[in-house]
DNA sequence: ACACTTTATGTAAACGTTTACAATACAATT
DNA sequence: AATTGTATTGTAAACGTTTACATAAAGTGT
């Protein structure tokens, strides 16, 4: 049987009210002695404080959450500890609700799992929605961000990402001075953040007066596997070199040109997006456009935050 | 302002126990008829259900809670599918509490905010807990369980892991079976776990009739930086080959191998335990003792909440 | 026609907090 | 001495559900 503030008043001689107050820290509704004996009392019983309650009584939704699609990329652990940092300072919490891979009745799922929570707002990383989804999360009159993968159908302020056409951009850029002229892309996604980097090498290629050949642009989901595969069309078309739209697949490409006994980077120059860990773990290491993932998943949090009317 | 039970109750023109009995699903207490209009108005007015509300008012546990350790290493994704999976067969949620990484002040608020909610049961994914946080755990009442990692003061039955002696054994056994018999054994943390593989590793050696010289046990943390620092000892300790304590400690020695002109598997032999994806990434590949994640995942959840009274 | 069972619904208390408002005690001011 | 103000505490309603118990209506068997 649990502790309760009753308990504690009870033992203390107090009411639930002053209890609640010391306890909830209502700083100067209370002397220091009271609070002292209510503090004594808390620790002997074992007292734990029931957020269900104190939410559904206060009728403030200090909690966030956020939803997690295991996207085969690995870049979580970065936002997350973004969001942590970011959470930590403006004093709220934060819970994850599991999305699945890629797997829309799991995230239809979590999305209500989440809203049935009392919840001050709604993260979501590296997650694409479809229509429902999308219509289930804006009827929810809640605020919410979308993390560093967006679709093109959101509004403005409701997604926080790199620029991701200066990462695209960035990414050609290098391979340009480095001497190429035929560049690949690949594994690019249908998001708008897959778009916009594309957007960004085009920028690049055609500022350096470069044409792009269709087959160069190889659509994807920027997974390890999606990389290997690609390879072959890689090898195939005619380039010298291509910006990976993750590292994950910036990594599958280089173990399938191992395999192939194709030099890189000699035959074939690789760039990555993303600059996980995964760079370091590749042979060659794989050079890569940097994303601030710590950044994003504290500025997605504040900004969540300070807009929740929204 | 959102729609409640009552509103419900006012639209329909029933009580809000009858409109409560539809929405709970409590079977063969209401007409088909009563609940097509329950459920209709309910769809009209946007309800959603307030688990903290229900939860206070049934004063039953349902929802798991899920600590979340940010090991370098990267098996979450297997452990978490695994938990989602049993979860969803149980009729079960959960939630994720994150503990950043391998801090234990945040692994300690962590728990606190964990126990702070109504949980039927606590997952502890990859966690390490000092002497404070487990008196917390303990001191709670609820049921736990440590997964895949844990200490060896935990008692029978609060852990559920791969049978670590065995993995030990069978990384140690495959190299023996390829001729070697100089083997270190790189990147063991302090935890049972490590203990335990760290055993299994001793017992082949010796069934084979090898003797370990102290320089070729080397202890970490499983990380990727790791392997790469521990490579210049294995290089100098007299040793053929090398079992990893993880992946990423056998990607790091592969790694740091490759730049130091050492040729894998020639010069020295890896085995790594784990099983993830970055076994395919490096080069040359790494071999491994594959844990079944998945399983690990699903299993502790099944033990949790089969005997939630412990 | 009767008692008895079954089915469907309603009434109201309970869960553990918070908080508006009321009440008290005491000090300071006039 | 009466008044006002301030600091501290108490009273009780409210939050949105669930559920034990009560009730009513309809069906069953004799």
């Amino acid at each position: 049987m649990k502790a309760t503030i009753k308990d504690i008043a009870k033992a203390t001689q107090l009411s639930t009210a002053t209890v609640s107050r010391v306890l909830s820290r209502k700083e100067g509704t209370y002397r220091e002695e009271t609070a002292k004996r209510v503090l004594a009392a808390a620790e002997k019983l074992g007292y734990r404080r029931n957020v269900a309650a104190a939410d559904l009584a206060s009728n403030s939704l200090k909690t966030i959450a956020v939803i997690l699609n295991n996207t085969q990329t690995n870049f979580w652990q970065g936002i997350l500890d973004g969001i942590q940092e970011a959470a930590l300072k403006n004093h709220r919490q934060f819970i994850i609700f599991y999305a699945g891979n890629n797997n829309p009745a799991m995230l239809t799922q979590a999305l209500n799992n989440a809203l049935e929570r009392q919840i001050a707002g709604i993260l979501l990383v590296a997650t694409k929605m479809n229509a429902e989804q999308l219509a289930i999360l804006q009827h929810a009159n809640i605020p919410y961000r979308f993390v560093s993968i967006y679709d093109p159908s959101q509004l403005d302020r409701t997604y926080v990402s790199s620029d991701n056409v200066v990462i695209g951009r960035l990414a050609c850029q290098y391979l340009i001075d480095h001497g190429h002229s035929q560049i690949a892309f690949a594994g690019l996604d249908r998001s708008a953040t897959g778009r916009e980097r594309l957007l960004g090498y085009q920028q690049a290629m055609t500022k350096a007066g470069l044409t792009i050949d269709p087959t160069w642009i190889l659509n994807g989901d920027y997974s390890f596997e999606n990389g290997q595969s690609l390879f072959p069309q890689i090898h195939e078309a005619d380039v010298t070199a291509v910006v990976a739209a993750s590292d994950m697949i910036g990594a599958g490409i280089i173990q399938a040109a191992a395999q192939a006994r194709v030099k890189v980077p000699d035959d074939l120059s690789v760039i990555s997006i993303d600059g996980t860990q995964v760079c370091q773990m590749t042979n060659p290491t794989l050079t890569c456009v940097q994303q601030d993932f710590f950044t994003i998943g504290a500025t997605s949090l504040n900004s969540l935050i300070n807009n929740e009317q929204s």
